[in-house]
RNA sequence: GCGCCCGUAGCUCAGUCGGAUAGAGCACCGGUUUCCUAAACCGGUGGUCGGAGGUUCGAGUCCUCCCGGGCGCGCCA
């Protein structure tokens, strides 16, 4: 038995391995840094993974690809020898590698446990991630909605390797606009403490009007602001009240989501308020931040546009409180990634935001470790218009009426499908086909959301998201049903074929394997590149390659018992990668839909 | 005016740090099938990858310019 073939890991890892080695050994050891560039291949006629270092490795050595990929492939045939076929050389210097099919049981059955091979992550630090980020004097809209369901399947995707993440909403709950409203309900003399979400909205907006058109206005909520900020008992109630009224919606919307995210996860803006002077100071002495035009401004090389810390009134601005939250995060929550999930209009302050932490050092843990910042910019949710998201009205679409139709979507589709004698929901009850129409609308958004790179504007239409062909959410949560259904008409439990020994003989079978083994790569993937699309068509080649299986591979008819359990244990491995990914990504897999 | 992002099939979108003949789904056309199955299946039509140069053994992917669309541009957040 050689060293590689009893590593854990799937094909990429055991390959990239035995490729590093197999580089060294015919080149040299200075070469063992090199990437073996290990990629499924494309076309079956080219194996199922191939290495490509050489072409590009060949050329900065100046020698002949073709010949070094010889040399690397012999090299590799004997740490190879358990796992795969003798490597092949072709086109320009493309080294093809078939997986034996004993090496593909070996990993099947490695991975046929809680971790379904995703290795978790040895770092310790902790990851941030800045998520929903409310305004709590205004209504919610798909925006929040978009910034919530990205964050928290990062969130996920980060615990299931093992990282501890704090999941930070970031509440717009501090400043002059809060400052603006508030003025205007106590002017008006509303009662806080019944104050319904699209009253307090209306208040907002009124309250912007009032202060465009009336200079006085505006210097009373300025006024306000101050007493504010000076701690004044009766108007920090009033303030809490305020909040009080969004929260409560807020925490609604959270439950129907089904998202991790809670009232221990809100760390507004006016949690950093008594940390902005010292922001300025410390930017000040470092001799980083100078004044400009009486107000104070951190100034970067090559860019026209300073970041703005202090205006000229004394006052602080939004990026005085980011930089505060950024220092927080690194040092006090020992983060060595702050992800930012906010809209990509906002592009420009977080570079500038990200770069003026890097000048200053904040961007180091308490060990030294310089975090990553990132950013997420997606894009806008759009209505069919292609403009963003409108009601009939004109009014922006509420989160709340988003959700409710989603759910009630869901529920038509479930209960459609449960008029039909045949399907395994008929008879439920309505609670019951409820509960899984939820499942069903809530996971449509969400997929519909995080399908896509997250970059570009989508047009949200519901009929296309809740359809159970393509790849859709309710496809996924289709497929991951249908297996479910297998085992009851089995009268199986998953657990009686756990020990089955795996057939691999036909070739969708093979493919099955081969789509299963993939899952933990892509899982780190995700984690590295902050882009859940690609877990997303990962489920939906893998519902896809079981498709065909099925069709062709009879599970229960099986010719034989071994094979019957074979199939079935693997039904059962891809029931579980399903519902771990669409878990994942913070969708529910029903057990009928 | 300056800056950033996006542009792939009729539509909605993938395309791995530059790799072999650019892929799915929907729609459309043709065929097969009534099954272990709660999704039928197989095949086909459809592309100057916005355009033009460049780098490279190799470019949808990197560089430059242009076109089109979106967004942003210090004392709001």
């Amino acid at each position: 038995m050689s060293e590689v073939s009893t590593q854990v890991g799937g094909p990429v890892e055991v390959l990239e391995q035995a490729f590093r080695n197999a580089i060294a050994a015919a080149l040299g050891d200075e070469h063992r840094e090199v990437d073996p560039g290990i990629r499924p291949s494309q076309n079956p006629k080219f194996g199922d993974y191939q290495a490509n270092f050489a072409m590009g490795l060949a050329k900065q050595l100046e020698t002949d690809p073709r010949k070094l990929a010889v040399k690397v492939a012999q090299a590799a045939r004997e740490d190879l020898a358990d796992i795969a076929e003798p490597p092949e050389v072709a086109g320009p210097g493309f080294i093809n590698i078939r997986l034996k099919d004993e090496a593909l049981v070996r990993m099947l059955t490695a991975m046929d446990n809680d971790s379904l091979g995703v290795v978790p992550d040895t770092d310790q630090h902790a990851v941030v991630i800045d998520l929903c980020s409310v305004n709590v004097a205004k209504q919610m809209h798909v925006g929040h909605l978009r910034s919530t369901i990205i964050g928290d399947a990062l969130g996920r995707i980060f615990e299931r390797l093992g990282r501890t993440v704090h999941r930070e909403n970031h509440l717009g709950d501090w400043g002059l606009p809060i400052a603006m409203v508030l003025h205007h309900l106590r002017e008006a003399g509303t009662d806080l403490d019944s104050l319904a979400l699209d009253e307090l909205d209306a208040a907002y907006r009124a309250a912007q009007h009032d202060a465009e058109d009336d200079p006085s206005v505006m210097e009373a909520a300025k006024r306000t602001l101050v007493k504010l900020q000076q701690g004044d008992d009766e108007l920090v109630g009033d303030w809490k009240r305020l909040i009080e009224c969004t929260l409560k919606a807020l925490d609604e919307a959270l439950v129907v989501l089904n998202v991790k995210l809670g009232r221990e996860n809100n760390r507004g803006e006016s949690t950093y308020r008594d940390k902005l002077p010292g922001v300025v100071e410390a930017f000040r002495k470092a001799n980083l931040a100078k004044e400009d035009g009486g107000a104070i401004v951190v100034a970067f090389e090559g860019r026209k546009r300073p970041l703005l810390i202090q205006k000229s009134d004394g006052g602080y601005l939004y990026a005085t409180t980011d930089l505060a939250a950024i220092r927080f995060r690194t040092y006090e929550l020992n983060a060595d990634r702050v992800i930012y999930v906010v809209d990509a209009r906002q592009r420009d302050h977080f570079r500038d935001v990200f770069d003026a932490a890097r000048l200053i050092g904040w961007d180091e843990t308490p060990d030294g470790i310089t975090a990553q910042l990132d950013h997420i910019p997606f894009g806008s949710v759009l209505g069919p218009d292609k403009t963003p998201l409108k009601t009939r009205s004109g009014e922006n679409v509420t989160l709340k009426s988003l959700l409710d139709e989603a759910c009630q979507r869901g529920t038509d589709e479930v209960r459609r499908r449960a008029a039909d004698p045949k399907a395994p929901t008929h008879g439920l009850t309505d609670d019951e086909l409820a509960q899984i129409g939820r499942a069903v609308g809530i996971g449509a958004i969400k997929y519909a959301d995080l399908s896509t790179d997250l970059v570009r504007d989508y047009v949200f239409d519901m009929d296309r998201m809740i359809t159970f062909e393509g790849n859709t959410g309710p496809y996924l949560q289709y497929a991951h049903a249908r297996i479910c259904s297998i085992f009851a008409k089995a009268g199986v439990e998953p657990a009686d074929v756990a020990e089955a020994t795996i057939s691999l003989a036909e070739s969708a079978e093979r493919r099955l394997a081969l789509a299963l083994l993939k899952y933990g790569g892509v899982v780190v993937d995700v984690a590295r590149s902050l882009e859940p699309h690609r877990l997303c068509t990962y489920l939906y080649e893998l519902a896809d390659t079981y498709s065909t299986f099925y069709e062709q591979c009879p599970v229960l008819k099986a010719q034989t018992e071994a094979l019957r359990r074979s199939r079935l244990r693997l039904c059962g491995l891809v029931r579980r990668v399903l519902a771990s990914g669409l878990d994942l990504l913070g969708i529910d897999a029903p057990l009928r839909m």
